[in-house]
DNA sequence: TGCTATGTAGGAATCATTCCTGTCTAGCAA
DNA sequence: TTGCTAGACAGGAATGATTCCTACATAGCA
């Protein structure tokens, strides 16, 4: 989704965020692609239209912009963190050869929790669901390898 | 649950994993424990049997018995990976506090999977659910510090 | 317009994990 | 039972994503 510039300055003020140009670029780039960059894809993107952008700055906003409610983190495994400027709730599907992730949007899946007696005294705030496995290009580039399914 | 060391070396032998000392005492305390240990968790607990243990065995061999599918590793945000001696089909549910994770026992949760089009030609194999909240404890002390809920 | 709390750049530090290398040994076959 | 060899082990070095540190810059406010 296309962002222009009024747009984030309001969601920043509206979030008791400090506009800053870095700022501005970072959450610009990550409302309007739906890959899901990791810190470095976003420093190495934004880099582009500013070359003084430091990784740390990219670091830092990011974790700004967490804790404002503004983007997500989203976690694969122990590879490095990406991150999702949808913060609408839904879910991953995760392709485990080329890490590509896709949303998953539904609504029974949103709504899914745990029994009292499952939830043992917790106080559940969220859950997450992620599903695992090859996407179309990985299960035809596997198949070029080894003839059949490993 | 409490395994003999001929329990062990059997599994190992089925899933051809070499038999080692060290291999068998990292297992055992992985399939004794319910509190899914960090890979130090595990060197700091084993060492004291084998002072000789080295951190680089700790993952090598958890290595080896996740690919055996012996073990499970699970993945909490960015922290340490965590790792699981119980492989049946199950889910967790993790305490934001103070990190500890429960095992949830839930057929409904073990069936869920994604409609033909949800999955967009994926090959899906497997799917993980996550509860995150805060355990009976951690609640009780966030309330010593300060007075109502964050 | 000036003050000050906050943000930024750049470099150093951290630390879980992986890599490397020289022994050692489990498992197999003669 | 013995000897061979692929694989395992210990210890230390290297890696790399992330965090920390510090001096300078600036957003937001009075
Ligand atoms: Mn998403
Ligand atoms: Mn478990
Ligand atoms: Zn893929
Ligand atoms: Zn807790």
């Amino acid at each position: 989704m296309k962002l222009d510039p009024q747009d984030i300055e309001a969601r920043f003020r509206r979030h008791a965020v400090r506009v800053t140009r870095q700022r501005a670029a970072i959450y610009a780039a990550l409302v309007e692609t739906t890959s899901h960059p990791s810190a470095d894809d976003l420093y190495r993107l934004v880099k582009r239209q500013q070359p003084m952008m430091s990784r740390n700055t990219v670091y830092y906003t990011l974790g700004v912009l967490r804790n404002a409610g503004l983007i997500r983190e989203v976690n694969v495994g122990h590879d490095m963190a990406r991150y999702d400027g949808n913060v609408s709730l839904h879910h991953h599907l995760i392709c485990l050869g080329c890490g590509q992730i896709l949303d998953v949007l539904d609504e029974d899946l949103n709504r899914l929790q745990l029994s009292n007696g499952q939830a043992r005294g917790f106080d559940v705030l969220r859950h997450r669901v992620e599903f695992h496995g090859y996407c179309v290009s990985c299960q035809q580039a596997e198949r070029n390898v080894s003839p059949r399914r490993k």
